[in-house]
DNA sequence: ATCAAGGTAAACACCT
DNA sequence: TAGGTGTTTACCTTGA
């Protein structure tokens, strides 16, 4: 988690870096204004102003750095550190408001300076500091500005590169045009900030009128404050102004544009006021999501408008900004809808939350660690650890004490198709070691592989099953019955995303399994050599797991019982929460439906295995298991075969439990072994 | 502690 | 000769 957050702040800071370079991005947005409001050749206009702006932004770091010199030298001219920062206030103030006025993030060393020389008081370098983060905040918009922009200006390009007849109407579509290019920019900007909201930045915006702004209420008149936040905040103000001003929409730019400076800080940002206004604004602030985004169409869809309760049809895009505008404007009714809707995702996100609690909760008591509690848990995992058989609590704990002995295991996260798979919950499937349904003799059967085959296909996890029970899968699901080595390979990679990586390892295991284990039978065909599976062999490997534990047995069979409304639990807790996470739909792949058939089959396999060792002379095997005829081996069996006990090769003997009801071919008891 | 089973790595031989 | 295939061995981990 710490490095997930180290590598957040990495990347903020390099944004942050980027940003410092690009603040004219910002005034190039101001500058489009300028040019847009021309109505004709904005492209070129915002080149322009935008040379202007950043002039005039250069003077003005100019003039902010100077004022710093200037206060350092008074610093150290007058004797330096005065406990009481509160006296120096009336002069500090200058530093701190001109460095606000100038949306430049102030250099390391600037800052560093700044602190050794003590220009400011707590309080400002408080102020200070947020403003920059404020700032860099901003500068991370910038980037994204910078790019709509460029989009906006090659739009506006072809419209006049393309039509000169009616003129007049193409000025009104590039209008349209550009309102809707601003108002989704303002949209994702909002989208932006909130986002970095809740990452780690939160503390940012909630936490500065609150927490740092009140040292300084003491020392500073209210209008000094809104001069600051606006100053703080010009950039963003200008911003949305921007797109305001030349809208047609009726958005806050009304009151934006008829405001006092005052209000506009307020407005702008909901964080303007210290405590108790706030909340008059923020349904303000929280209603113009739903008022001004055209192109990302929140509101609109499928020619409806979205708007609570609205449902108007509206032919075009451009007819329902009218409707927006004209139905939707600002007034107490939006507001109010706006602070219902507010509720509603507030009650959302708390059930959201409620169930991810639980979900950790019932991950934790399984045993499935979760690397990244910072993270949501994944679905995926937990499908993929239960679905790694019973060994939920086998397997996991391993996975972390427990280093991968591959080299070669990096295993980065692929999030294929709807697959929510992310990155954390791909570093908990490492190249592990453990017994998988094999260890019960239970080889994958045909209903698992297709039951769980696309989230295997998708999901960059590690099947839950020996080589062996793969590469049988593999042959036996070959029309013939047999396939050679590549063939075998391919199938692994085309079956399981897991094998799509370390190709080295896992190849090398598959041959050597096939040449370990005798129930692979090496065919010289026409074409070359072929492998088939020996099933009787197969059914003999491992056939001594679980022994005559009584009560083992007894649970095992209590436990598959309880399959069945296991699963109907599970379905019934997710649709307690009516959450349709989980299904095919939203996960592509493992349903609970899989999840409990694969528990169901681990423990068929455990009891079926158990049958199989209670009645000593017929380890009855899952039906599954004798699907096909199969070849027999070309070279003679081994005749110390280690596995003699348990070479009484037997036919069906299997429960009726087995909801797998292939026929049992009639398997010639292997008289070769010995 | 021991053993069996499985996974991984590697060496080696053979073949194309 | 390189690469694929097949065999074998060694070592490790895990669970019984």
């Amino acid at each position: 988690m710490m490095q997930e957050s180290g590598t957040e702040t990495k990347s903020n800071g390099s944004a942050i870096q980027n940003g410092s370079s690009g603040g004219n991005h910002l005034l190039e947005c101001g500058s489009l204004r300028e040019g847009r409001s021309n109505g004709e050749t904005p492209a070129v206009d915002v080149g322009t102003a935008d040379l202007a702006h950043v002039q005039q932004q250069q003077q003005a770091l100019q003039v902010a750095r100077q004022l710093l010199l200037q206060q350092q030298q008074q610093q150290q001219v007058s004797g330096l550190k005065s406990p009481k920062r509160n006296d120096k206030q009336p002069a500090l103030q200058v530093p701190v408001s001109v460095a606000m006025m100038t949306p430049q993030v102030i250099t390391p060393q600037q800052m560093q300076q700044i602190l050794q020389q003590q220009v400011l008081s707590p309080q400002q370098l408080q102020v200070l500091l947020q403003q920059q983060q404020a700032l860099m905040l901003q500068q991370q918009l910038q980037e994204f500005y910078k790019k709509q922009q460029e989009q906006l200006q090659l739009q506006l390009l072809q419209q006049h590169a393309g039509k000169q007849p009616k003129e007049q109407q193409q000025v009104a579509t590039q209008q349209l045009a550009f309102q809707q290019q601003l108002l989704q920019m303002q949209q994702l900007q909002q989208q932006h900030l909130l986002s970095l909201q809740r990452q780690g930045l939160l503390t940012i915006q909630p936490g500065q009128p609150a927490l740092p702004l009140q040292p300084l209420t003491q020392g500073m008149i209210p209008t000094e404050l809104q001069q600051l936040w606006k100053e703080v905040t010009s950039a963003h103000t200008t911003e949305e102004t921007t797109g305001n001003n030349h809208s047609s929409l009726d958005l806050t730019t009304t009151c934006v544009s008829s405001s006092a400076p005052s209000k506009t800080s307020l407005i702008m940002n909901p964080h303007a006021s210290t405590n108790g206004q706030l909340s008059v604004h923020t349904p303000k602030r929280e209603s113009l999501p739903h008022e001004e985004h055209p192109h990302s169409h929140p509101l609109y869809g499928h020619g409806v408008c979205k708007w609570p309760g609205c449902e108007a049809v509206c032919e075009d895009f451009q007819s329902f900004l009218k409707h927006l505008n004209s139905e939707h404007a600002l007034d107490d009714r939006s507001t109010a809808q706006c602070r219902v809707q507010m509720q509603v995702v507030q009650q959302l996100e708390l059930q959201l939350a409620k169930d991810k609690e639980r979900l950790q909760a019932m991950m934790t008591h399984l045993h499935v660690k979760s690397t990244e509690p910072k993270t949501a848990p994944q679905p995926l995992n937990l499908v993929s650890s239960v679905t790694l058989s019973k060994s939920a609590s086998e397997a996991s704990p391993q996975s972390l004490p427990h280093t991968p002995t591959t080299p070669t295991a990096p295993i980065t996260p692929v999030t294929q198709g709807p697959s929510v798979i992310t990155t954390t919950s791909m570093h908990t499937v490492g190249p592990i070691r453990r017994r998988y349904s094999d260890k019960y003799n239970v080889p994958i059967s045909s209903a698992d592989i297709a039951q769980n085959q696309e989230f295997y296909k998708n999901a960059e996890v590690r099947p839950p099953f020996t080589y062996a029970s793969l590469i049988r899968q593999a042959i036996l699901e070959s029309p013939e019955k047999q396939l050679t080595l590549n063939e075998i390979y391919n199938w692994f990679t085309r079956m399981f995303a897991y094998f799509r990586r370390n190709a080295a390892t896992w190849k090398n295991a598959v041959r050597h399994n096939l040449s370990l284990h005798k129930c692979f039978v090496r065919v010289e065909n026409v074409k070359g050599a072929v492998w088939t599976v020996d099933e009787v062999e197969f059914q003999k490997r491992r056939p001594q797991k679980i022994s005559g534990n009584p009560s083992l047995i007894k649970n095992m069979q209590t436990s598959h019982a309880y399959c069945t409304p296991l699963n109907a639990a599970l379905q019934a807790s997710m649709a307690e929460n009516s959450i349709p996470l989980y299904t095919t739909a939203s996960m592509g792949n493992p349903t609970l439906g899989n999840l409990a058939s694969a528990i169901r089959e681990e423990l068929n396999g455990a009891m079926e295995h158990t049958n199989s060792n209670e009645s000593d002379s017929s380890p009855g095997r899952s039906p599954l298991q004798a699907v096909h005829p199969v070849h027999v081996k070309e070279e003679p069996l081994d005749p110390e075969e280690a596995e003699g006990p348990l070479s009484l090769v037997t036919t069906a003997n299997h429960s009726p439990d087995f909801d797998h009801d292939r026929d049992y071919e009639d398997e010639p008891v292997n008289e070769d072994m010995e």
